[in-house]
DNA sequence: GTCTATAGGTGGATAGAC
DNA sequence: GTCTATCCACCTATAGAC
């Protein structure tokens, strides 16, 4: 059993740009030449890795749906109510945002008609994992009478995660994140109230600084 | 005073295509020479018409907006009430997706750091004028008792413009349109409801099909 | 207004030395 | 695991004939 030398591999070196670059450009906005002059490698060190731009793509999108799974998990075992953990989870996205970048799977369902099939399966995999925790978050909330809708947790799981991607998309053109944090702010209100009962000054504090 | 002789000029038919490629592809997903190919033209005559691309998408933005504002400017003149404008306004963003393709100005948002400037511009300002529309319109249906929601008209209004954005955007990779509409029901019978009253089957006709 | 021809550059990808 | 060198397809764009 060995531990990497190094302090950050050089193929997640590799992955972090990659991960970057679709996220700020999308997945036909960049080439192998950007990463490799960027790290100070040659394009043939970065084919040994990532043998085709669709490998390196399909890694990208494991890695990230993981990384956010985790996140997901934890919240779960962290014990906060629901209201909380749907806060925890529009920080995420704002954390993202913050960095200049689009959710690295609304990003590539943008681009999806140019993606190979491996690529295609994983994005949509990403967002039905989101719906569903989301559902259960909803339903959570409302059997402890913390949140109120009508109609299937599912269908609201639904709304959130596009609204959400959607906020992202047009806020990052403005480069204005108060945009989507106005607009994330009013979704969890409506929730969170019996009735929409939204005005005046929201804020949501800043524990998940991500991507 | 001459009208044009053939029934669909040739720049038209470059810009429909460039248009339907932009929407599905995005805008560093398709060349002059698949446009060229589809139209059975050189890409020399293609760069007769579109010196360059960046002028080609200038173009497509403009033309987009112009039709959108028309749109706009239809429903405004027919009399209709807020909430069947809001009908009606979603409907042209279904029509979009019926023909499996995504908002022009979101999916340029989502290219938006490889835009040239004068794109950039063309599609924040697309954003601005159908949020001020929608604004001038919740208003409208509030002060007439028949729209419910709190806060600045112009803040729900970006809330609807980005959540219908995102809806198109994975409602498209999921190739269900029934994603778009559920959500989009969902966002107009939270306003027109005094409460949260979304159940059941929602339904909306078709009278905008569009590009 | 459309064509042929081509420039000049970059794309993803591979062979083979070290 | 990284390099040099290279292939070939494709990219945007232009020159100049018709």
């Amino acid at each position: 059993m060995r531990v990497q030398t190094a302090r950050t591999d050089t193929a997640d070196r590799m992955l972090d740009l990659a991960e970057r670059l679709v996220q700020t450009r999308g997945f036909n906005g960049f080439s192998y030449a950007d990463i490799a002059s960027a790290l100070d490698v040659t394009k043939a060190s970065l084919h040994y890795h990532f043998p085709t731009k669709a490998e390196l793509g399909r890694r990208l999108i494991e890695r990230y749906s993981d990384a956010f799974t985790s996140a997901l998990v934890a919240l779960d075992e962290s014990g906060v109510g629901a209201l909380d953990k749907l806060r925890a989870y529009v920080e995420i996205y704002a954390g993202v945002l913050r960095n200049e970048r689009m959710c690295l799977c609304g990003m590539l369902a943008a681009d999806y008609a140019t993606l190979p099939e491996p690529m295609k399966s994983a994005v949509t995999h990403f967002f039905e994992v989101n719906e569903r925790w989301l559902a259960a978050v909803l339903e959570q909330g409302r059997v402890a009478g913390e949140l109120h809708f009508a109609g299937p947790p599912l269908e609201v799981a639904r709304l959130l995660v596009s609204s959400l991607e959607g906020a992202m998309l047009v806020a990052r053109s403005f480069n204005e994140v108060s945009r989507f944090q106005w607009i994330a702010d009013r979704l969890l209100t409506d929730l969170s109230a019996a009735e929409s009962v939204s005005t005046g000054a929201r804020s949501i504090e800043n524990p998940y600084p991500v991507g």
